[in-house]
DNA sequence: CAAATATAATAGTATTACTATCATTTATGC
DNA sequence: GCATAAATGATAGTAATACTATTATATTTG
């Protein structure tokens, strides 16, 4: 992926004035993603934002509503680019299992080496998904969010594995629910090690988890 | 459980006075009950619970610092009652296996009968643990809140569980990590099948999620 | 029935999450 | 290179939230 320039694109109805049209647009992105990961998404407002990139807290209004829809993009944004991610992990393998076990690795672990395909630094962001994420669609106004498309990548993701698992065993009814069970047990077990761990178990190396899940899905579909 | 009138414990850490020792405490326990599961936890404050009981806010505050102490009062009561429903359910039952799946039962389903042990309405509130109780530990303070106890009564019930698991399976490295994985996909799961479908499948059966998580967990221990 | 305790009534503050206005800077088309 | 439009900056203001404080009035309890 690297060096490629590929273009995330993100749709119109998740954003007043596109963040990547002008440098205070990707300057909102790209310090947003920091103070996110600092503070955490409840402490984060417009006005800090606005004071570590020294503009007016009007001026950010002119892109997001506020800061769920930012949140949103930001989601929007890694999702689409995991799809990415996805789909080149996956192209020219044969084996459905063998192209499986690469989604359930991309999908369970965040992010190591910023790839460094835009002014986004893909590392921060993949810890804002696995911690924050969640926020974004667990709100009042899901229904509305979701009319707009906020969660379509997020769906286009879990609809690209679930064909996976299909093609592994046509006769498995519950895809998405194996697929976004193992996407959001990922994201709370990492918070759990790191905050509640009596919750989860002791993880001897960095991928317990996702061995974790690996396993569960191997098991769940009988590949051996 | 009927009629047995058992005390539900809270552990003082959790309040600044104690809600069952007086009726404008309970009151605060049962409408904040329903009041959350009308219009969501984030639309919950303290100033409407006040007009729905007909009592100043201070006099809320007397009981509880904020919204976020209520709701981690509520989400004890609830682990530390369904702590008490697995044990009714699997006492006397000598097969693990049984245990295990009676377990999987209750953690999976929101409650459907009041059993009415208290003030408490154990159906609301069981809806407001599927759908709000992620809440109650993702936020900031969760070291801080941890500290004190907050999470004690479900880190119980996922030990309790776990225990199981470990009789069946001695080998077995994860236990925590596959219950709570169980407990929070199957809220998670309730939610999508309600606000984002797509992130799951056409439940056939309203046990469609139970039996989901009870193949899974059985595959994985080799329970046939 | 007195003293202690709990609750009600009311007011006030800092912060958040915006909206509005107008001046100034920057970009763009000719 | 200049006129015009668009974007941004500077500043102010508002309603709601999440509290804290104070004093009066009930209610409980010993």
């Amino acid at each position: 992926m690297k060096n490629l320039q590929i273009q995330i694109e993100i749709s119109p109805e998740l954003y007043t004035k596109k963040p990547d049209s002008s440098g205070l647009g990707r300057e909102i992105i790209s310090k947003s993603i920091e103070l996110i990961n600092e503070m955490g998404f409840e402490a984060f407002t417009f006005k800090k934002l606005g004071i570590a990139i020294n503009s007016p807290e009007s001026s950010i209004y002119r892109y997001f509503n506020n800061k769920q829809s930012l949140l949103i993009y930001l989601t929007s944004w890694y999702w689409t680019w995991t799809e990415y991610r996805l789909v080149f992990a996956t192209t020219n393998v044969a084996s459905p299992e063998e192209r499986l076990n690469k989604c359930i690795e991309i999908i369970t672990q965040p992010v190591e080496v910023d790839d460094d395909i835009s002014y986004v630094n893909e590392i921060l962001l993949s810890e804002i998904i696995f911690s924050e994420s969640l926020k974004a669609y667990h709100t009042k106004n899901v229904a509305e969010k979701n009319k707009i498309g906020s969660f379509q990548a997020y769906k286009n993701v879990v609809q690209r594995i679930s064909d996976i698992v299909m093609e592994i065993n046509p006769l498995f009814e519950y895809p998405h629910m194996l697929i976004s069970t193992i996407i959001e047990g990922a994201h709370q077990q990492k918070y759990f090690a790191e905050h509640l761990p009596a919750l989860t178990d002791k993880i001897k190396d960095k991928n317990a988890i996702t061995e974790f899940y690996k396993e569960m899905i191997n098991q769940i579909l009988n590949i051996k």
